[in-house]
DNA sequence: TGTGCATAATACGCTAGCGTACTAGTTTGC
DNA sequence: GCAAACTAGTACGCTAGCGTATTATGCACA
C-alpha cells in the first residue's frame, strides 16, 4: 500500500479526514521503520524479519516451527521460509524431535549469539532515535490509540470471517 | 517483521519500554489494516496496492509510470509490476507518449470507474470502523506523534545514506 | 485394531517490494 | 553536431508474506 504524499486527496469530504491522514501516517511510519532497520543491519546480512526470529529464539531456544510461526504471527509457510534462509546462513539449525517425528525444533547456532547482541544494540539505538523528542505521556497516549485501533481491527477481521 | 505478542520481552530493561510496545503496535496495526482491507475487497479481485494506483489515477489520469511511482512512493519496478497486473485485469491502459518516446502514460479503462466508487465506499467504511470510539482529540494527538516519528525516520534515513 | 481426524511441515503459485543492471531515447554542453 | 550525462522503462533475482493443497505422522474413539 503505497503512500499518498501529504497531498490532500479531495477524498471523503466533510469527514474529519483523520481517517485518511492516520492511514497514510501509519503506512509511512511502518514502511520507513522497516527500511531504516533493514538498511542499518544490512551490513550484517540479516533482515528485520530474520532478526525477529533470532530474537525469539534467543529467549526460547528449541521451539517448533509452528510455535515460532504462532509467536511471530506468521503463516507456517512464511516461518518455514525464514528458517530456510537462516539455516542456509548458518545461524540456525533444524533438529528432528525425538518424540514426534513430524516436528522440527529450531536451535540457534553458536555463530548467532554475538550477532544477536549486536542486533539488540542496533535495534535499541534506532528505536530511541525514532522516538526522539516525544514525551512519555505522548507515547502512552499514542500507544493507547493504536491499541484501540488494533482491537477494532481484530474484531473487524473476526466478524468478516467466512 | 513479525509481531511479538503482548508478551513482554525481558528486553532493554530500565528503559521506558514504549519503544518496544509502540514498535509492536505499529507493526500490528499496519499489518492488520492491510489484511482487513485486502480481505474486504478480495471479492472485487483487486489488492490494496492496486486500489491505491486506481485512486491516484482517478484524480489524475494519464500519469507517467515514473510520476506514479513517485507519488506512491514506490520504486519504478514495483510500480511497473502493479501496472502490469492492472493492465492484465483490463483496468488500466498504457499509452505511448507522443512527445517523448520513452514514456508510457497510464489511463483508466472505463471498466474501472465503477470499481473505484465501490472501493472508495468500502475503504471509507472500513476506516471509520477502525477508528470507532476514538475522539478527534485522540486521533489528532496520535497523528502528531506519528508525524514526529516519521520526521525522525526520514532524518535518520537521510543521515545514514551512503 | 483400525479408521478417521488433527497436526507439522513442505510444495507451489501468487502479489508485493527492493536493488542493480541494462536498453532506448532525450537533453546538455562543448 | 556530436559525445556525455541523464531519464523512462524493463529484466532479473532476491526477501517476504498469503493461501491452498499435499504428505507424513500422531492420536482418539469406536
Amino acid at each position: 500500500m503505497p503512500t499518498p504524499k501529504p497531498a490532500k486527496l479531495h477524498a471523503t469530504p466533510h469527514t474529519t479526514d483523520w481517517e485518511l491522514r492516520l492511514g497514510y501516517l501509519l503506512h509511512d511510519v511502518s514502511r520507513l521503520r522497516r527500511s531504516a532497520f533493514d538498511r542499518c543491519v544490512k551490513h550484517l546480512n540479516v533482515t528485520r524479519s530474520q532478526w525477529w526470529v533470532l530474537a525469539y529464539l534467543s529467549r526460547k531456544d528449541g521451539m517448533t516451527q509452528s510455535q515460532l510461526a504462532e509467536e511471530l504471527d506468521l503463516g507456517k509457510v512464511a516461518a518455514g521460509g525464514l528458517i530456510d534462509r537462516l539455516q542456509k546462513a548458518g545461524l540456525v539449525r533444524r533438529v528432528a524431535d525425538a518424540g514426534d517425528r513430524r516436528v522440527n525444533r529450531i536451535f540457534l547456532e553458536p555463530k548467532s549469539k554475538q550477532l544477536i547482541t549486536r542486533l539488540r544494540k542496533l535495534s535499541h539505538g534506532m528505536n530511541t532515535q525514532i522516538l526522539a523528542g516525544l514525551s512519555d505521556a505522548k507515547l502512552e497516549a499514542t500507544a493507547a490509540t493504536l491499541s484501540a485501533m488494533k482491537r477494532n481491527l481484530m474484531r473487524y477481521l473476526q466478524s468478516s470471517e467466512d
